[in-house]
DNA sequence: ATTACTATCTCACGAGTAC
DNA sequence: TGTACTCGTGAGATAGTAA
């Protein structure tokens, strides 16, 4: 049994397209050829190849040739569809990332306790943040990566602000998970003071003391994203 | 702007499968080519030309290649999977047929009278049928081969009997519309004295006189079916 | 006008192999 | 282990053309 040719998927679409599940139609090569946007010869010998394979039937009256898709063809057809489908719709929605906790610098703690923050988390996560951050060190090139891909998607926007001395940057909030269990906030900053590999993360209670992790542990961190 | 080849189109499915869509995925060519039964040379040059025409993106960690999907290569996938769909989907479910009216031979008026037959066409059909059948005579090949093709498919059943003399055959009805506009009902009987050209069609009222066409008129019949 | 043959070309694939 | 080069083979495409 000859498998479908992935060149004739096309080709099959078309004539579906066409109406040739049910009923007979009558298509010549050449305009055939024009919609799969091969020459007619290509055509003609796709239909032949269908053919062969019992993907369609022919019936020549004369000249003209009109073809109908058999079941086999349309039940291979349905199948390649339903992979399609399926592996665009099973596609995780969701942007990983994979580090070692690394000891926070207390800086994240001091500046996420500032008032002109707090009110806004407040209002915007629904709690204040327990006052400290965790600081993960990113295991590879492809999370660094994954953090600009993170900016690419919207995020609950913590505005900056300024004081008597000097302006803070905004914050960009990303709901996440923590080892595909505890939630948690992963934050990033206009005004960073981490290298790139670096990300934090800001939660509603002490999060090293919920997960039971500590310096030095492997971590995974899942941020949803609306998938477009 | 390098159009998408079709043998990259598994390869891509295979990748959204993995969950390549919003992270690096590592894979080895040698495990990819064997999703998509190539050989890992043909994997590897699918991700190098797939790279290069923008529809993913790697990343090289020592040996090991990460590859994620772009944005680009996400479109491109959800545009054919739309096209695959929507041409099963758009497949009119309907077999035509299309011939000239003929003028009956009187017989089918005088079997389809029978009390055997009236009293199931009353609770089967809801009616008893103008006394009186339309013949076609099929235009081309195809629509012979269409009758076929509607045998496979489930009709309204009347059944045979017997009197004194002899028995009689069943009939199989299909509703369906004439130029998509009157209703009518399609019949194929055990026992035919047409040959395979001939369509006849019963219907509550005239056929003829409703739809104002005689003898020699061209006529279009659609039998709609459930599409499998 | 329309199909499909033949010849030719291109490029997709796998084998072998370097790194 | 891995990736990806070169190279040979053959499938798939087109041009030209017969029917």
């Amino acid at each position: 049994m000859p498998e479908l040719k992935v060149q004739h998927i096309l080709t099959l679409a078309e004539l579906l397209a066409k109406g040739a599940r049910h009923n007979f139609v009558t298509i010549t090569t050449l305009s055939l050829g024009k919609s799969i946007n091969k020459s007619q010869q290509a055509a003609s010998k796709h239909l032949l190849e269908l053919e062969r394979d019992g993907y369609v039937e022919r019936m020549r009256s004369g000249q003209r040739v009109s073809v109908r898709i058999t079941t086999k063809g349309h039940t291979e057809m349905a199948r390649i569809s339903t992979i399609l489908k399926s592996s665009l719709e099973s596609s995780p929605s969701y942007v990983e990332f994979k580090g070692t906790i690394v000891s926070g610098m207390g800086e994240g703690a001091y500046y996420m306790s500032m008032k002109g923050y707090e009110k806004q988390f407040k209002s915007k996560l629904g709690y204040i943040p327990f006052p400290g951050t965790l600081n993960v060190k990113l295991k590879d090139k492809e999370f660094i990566e994954a953090k600009r891909t993170l900016d690419t998607h919207p995020g609950i926007m913590i505005n900056g602000f300024s004081d008597d001395k000097r302006t803070y940057g905004w914050v960009k909030c990303y709901p996440s998970k923590i080892n595909n269990s505890t939630d948690a906030v992963l934050i990033t900053l206009e005004r960073t003071h981490h290298d790139d590999s670096v990300i934090e993360l800001i939660s509603k209670e002490n999060i090293k003391k919920i997960t039971k992790l500590s310096t030095g542990s492997q971590i995974s961190i899942r941020v949803p994203i609306r998938s477009k």
